[in-house]
DNA sequence: CTGAAAGCGCTTACAG
DNA sequence: CTGAAAGCGCTTACAG
């Protein structure tokens, strides 16, 4: 079956293949009459415009590209999720891909995107990778930073991220609320631009609270070592350490399991307030407290500005979000 | 900033425009001199062919759709992530999209990807949507089934799944074995082919082993409600069921709930057999042993029948994967 | 083994 | 408001 083409459609309607395209793309200054009659002729035709030769005449592509660490990671599946939902809803398909943390698959993944004719990604950044994004810039793009930042500025890269110092605050005014003041962090040293801010402003909060004695970061070497975790536990109760904050996700179900494995029990031990578990927060016994950047918010906001940037031409903004407490019974009060 | 073209390439390399298209395509018939020349070139310019002029002048397009009920969901976003890393490996790129289980949702999925000249698509089926696919193989689609199967023989449809009685039997078998006979299955009622083929194997198996008379399949109504599974579990324990086989994995999360709710230990009390619940029944205390359908073979095996069905123009087969048993804590011999 | 040229199906200035 | 024509960047016969 010869497929049918645009000039197919002119001849039956019985006008020129400009005035078609016009039609089926709903550019204004064509009559109501050949509206209709190409319209009608295009159904009946059962036509669907060649898209490989629009995207290469006009240079104009409604996909956009996503980039995460890892689609397999429930918080960065959630995301994509959300965004493949407003990207449908507002005619875009979305190429999924994921960067194991390395620049180079970053790289890459620009590159495809770029001989795919795509304008504007949305990206979780890795360490160090302000030189990739910079490449998108040259290949025109612009760029939206989901969940963390990077240290560069140009009007094309916008970020969409939590507000960390505000998310802190709430970890331990919720701790010290419900009666936990030795406070401790435990995380692993990636470099990450959330983690490095989350440190920080523990430390600065703890200050201001006037617990700053008990500041103390715990850093994993080896996150799949479970003996470290297992020591990191022993060692911070026996100094009577009485609430973890823990700001990577799954971290917290380690630590959760070295507790319970050291027989000591959640709360009435040690306490524990994570970040970003969602599901897998929900599901432990006890459930586990945590700070949460909604991943709809982000997904939406994200693709909102990168809209107003790659259409209005507005230039890329930082955007703070407001975390959110979600209270689960690993941070209740101990009477 | 001008794009590079192939003209830039052909002209930098000192060769025509045709011998380095049929570099980058790796086409026979061009000497190793220039060969290395122009991938030299076109390492040194950064140069990226434009696929839009490519899929337009010849027709092919190195993409497929991937449609599963929901990619924020870790089974599938797991499934999703390893097509990713095989399609791009093979030089192909994949849109995603998620069906929620709906037809109609399935349905317009198929006429965007078609929109985008894909030709091939993997996909989970949802009840009844054997319409649906008619409509892709119409559109000159092939489609692999992914994990589910559907009632219909054509030859441009094939379908990868778990050997669903290999699996049951070895979950009963692993059970029999730790000394529990009194084995019972709840799940809900979603006219998943998955499901019912289960619960038809749980029955036959239960009556091969002579355990017919323990043979119960409790339905729940609203998986939504815990108070429903909290019943099944505390009548089940009353009357004496020693086990759990739970053919939904996240379903298996709910009953280890309810039977710590209930005050009732795993597996003294009762033992618990999920599937495909991976990371989710590692962190679970005890940890859950499982029945598996790798989502690394699925992925592996769909997209291999896949490219041989649109390259080799092979029909579409039926494989049945090996189920695999993951031994956790829950299902421990009690001495 | 190599090069010059046609053409895939659209969109978009441009002229009327 | 409408039509004729150029050209996006490739691939592929075709001639040499």
């Amino acid at each position: 079956m010869k497929k049918t083409t645009i000039k197919d459609i002119a001849k039956e309607a019985g006008v020129s293949v400009g005035l078609a395209s016009m039609v089926f793309n709903g550019k204004p200054g064509v009559s109501q009459k050949n509206i209709e009659k190409v319209m009608a002729v295009m159904k009946k035709m059962n036509y669907t415009p060649n898209k490989a030769a629009a995207v290469l005449r006009s240079g104009v592509k409604k996909t956009i590209g996503v980039i995460t660490p890892d689609l397999a990671n429930h918080y960065f599946s959630d995301i994509s999720r959300h965004i493949e939902n407003i990207a449908y809803e507002n005619g875009y398909t979305v190429l999924f891909g994921s960067s194991d943390e390395r620049r180079d698959k970053i790289s890459s993944l620009i590159d495809t995107f770029n001989a795919d004719g795509i304008k504007g990604i949305l990206l979780t950044p890795c360490e160090d990778c302000e030189g990739d994004i910079m490449k998108a810039i040259r290949y025109g793009m612009k760029v939206v930073l989901m969940n963390r930042c990077l240290k560069m500025e140009n009007e094309n890269v916008g970020t969409v991220m939590l507000d960390n110092e505000k998310a802190i605050r709430t970890a331990i005014d919720h701790l010290i609320e419900n009666g936990y003041s030795r406070i401790e962090m435990i995380t692993n040293n990636e470099k990450l631009s959330t983690l490095n801010s989350r440190m920080d402003f523990y430390k600065k909060i703890m200050e201001e609270k006037g617990l700053g004695k008990y500041i103390r970061i715990n850093l994993l070497k080896d996150i799949e070592k479970e003996e470290e975790v297992d020591e990191i536990v022993r060692l911070a109760y026996k100094r009577g350490t009485e609430a973890f904050l823990i700001p990577r996700g799954y971290l917290a179900l380690y630590v959760c399991k070295s507790i319970k494995k050291l027989g000591l029990r959640i709360p009435e031990d040690i306490a524990i307030i994570g970040c970003d578990g969602g599901q897998s927060y929900r599901i432990m016994t006890p459930t586990v407290s945590e700070i949460r950047q909604s991943p709809r918010e982000t997904a939406e906001e994200s693709f909102t500005m990168l809209m107003n940037m790659m259409k209005g031409d507005a230039p890329g903004e930082r955007l703070l979000l407001e975390p959110s407490l979600v209270i689960g019974d690993s941070t209740k009060k101990i009477i």
